[in-house]
DNA sequence: GCACGTCAGATTGTATACAAGATGTTTGAC
DNA sequence: GTCAAACATCTTGTATACAATCTGACGTGC
């Protein structure tokens, strides 16, 4: 339902990035980009200005945009405070999720565990990131769940890697379990605290990742 | 040190609208802007795709951009975001922050007594900034601290107004105390509800104020 | 009197033209 | 041979021109 063509561009264009179409600090070249999605430099223009409000690129005056991709420090930054929201959504949603918001939780879970019978990492993957969803709507925070969908969103390609570890899933599986009965007794600082320690694992499991990686 | 005219116009745009300038759901008028600021539509476009991006405007597609104001609802949700900022800050910050840090934030505390002393809102309201601005940057997490002054930046306007609840000034100094022992303890658990319950009175004083101005 | 279609005006979206600054090369002096 | 300065080229930033579409009013038909 896009009418403007530069947010179809932007749109693309965040994909490719995060597709790793682009490496860090490529120069993103307004004519050839131009070229590429058969428009003028106007709406290729537009779209690179939602990529740096964004933070997937940066604008150097008079230089161009260039993509910017999180270096090893700021992703695991992106992670911790990943793991504080969550926690934070869980903090608030044990004393105000709604019945219905429990028996999402409980169907999410039964999908997940389906997809860790049939050893299908990618529907467990979807199938995970609704669980979370739905605990960031249960914090009746729209503002916060909105904020929470976008690190989720940014740190999407970053967490694939992870769940592949040996067990993982089986582990995080138990620890939705755990999630669940907190928010089911209300346990404010259970939810909050269990919530944290899940997400952070993620993080932890990526810094394992990128040191391995390194050696 | 601007070189762009569409960043200074989109930093001035932003101002006039923290200050009030504009009424929620109001037109910007792309032609009427250009003419203000001597300039043409182009880079008036692209402060007001800033502006969108930001947040603080919204874009219908071939109707123009309307500034946005967060109603009743939403600032609430922010103020709520605000403590569990804060509240991980402190959380993160009490088990790094430098004694440097602590120096620091001893002195910003002896600031904010002297505006108290001297009766000196705009003076305290400053120094009080400063002092959380400190514990962000105690948490040791660039991301997280980045989106603290963002959302810091967001709620300042709406801020101002409770500070002057009587005694308000002189509680959150007693709170400040207390934030600090927190930190300098390294109690983990303390600084982070005590950060957040800090924060979220500010919220439930904000509620107050338009509890009393819609009756 | 009401509904619908058409048309004029206004406004956004895109293309193109022009201006200004940055980069890199070449040329000349030492 | 090296360094520096001027120049050519490329790229971004801004202005303007054109296209598309939305709004609102007017008029016509029922």
């Amino acid at each position: 339902m896009e009418i403007r063509r530069a947010d179809k561009i932007a749109e693309t264009l965040e994909q490719h990035v995060f597709a790793g179409k682009y490496r860090d600090g490529e120069r993103l070249d307004e004519l050839k980009l131009a070229d590429q999605f058969c428009v003028s430099r106007t709406p290729v223009r537009e779209a690179l200005q939602v990529l740096v409000a964004t933070g997937i690129a940066e604008q150097i005056p008079r230089r161009g945009v260039f993509v910017r991709l999180p270096g090893p420090v700021e992703l695991m930054e992106m992670f911790e405070m990943m793991a504080e929201l969550e926690s934070s959504c869980g903090r608030l949603a044990a004393s105000r999720i709604t019945e219905a918001g429990l028996q999402q939780l409980a169907e999410a879970n039964i999908r997940c565990q389906e997809a860790i019978n049939q050893n299908d990492h990618a529907q467990y993957y979807a199938e995970n990131e609704k669980f979370h969803q739905i605990i960031y709507r249960g914090s009746a925070n729209g503002y916060l769940e909105k904020q929470a969908l976008r690190l989720q969103s940014k740190l999407r390609a970053y967490r694939k890697m992870q769940l592949r570890f040996r067990g993982r899933m089986g582990q995080s599986m138990a620890e939705h379990r755990e999630i669940v009965a907190a928010l089911e007794a209300g346990d404010v600082e259970k939810a909050a605290a269990v919530l944290r320690r899940h997400v952070a694992v993620q993080g932890e499991k990526f810094h394992q990742l990128m040191a391995n990686f390194n050696s």
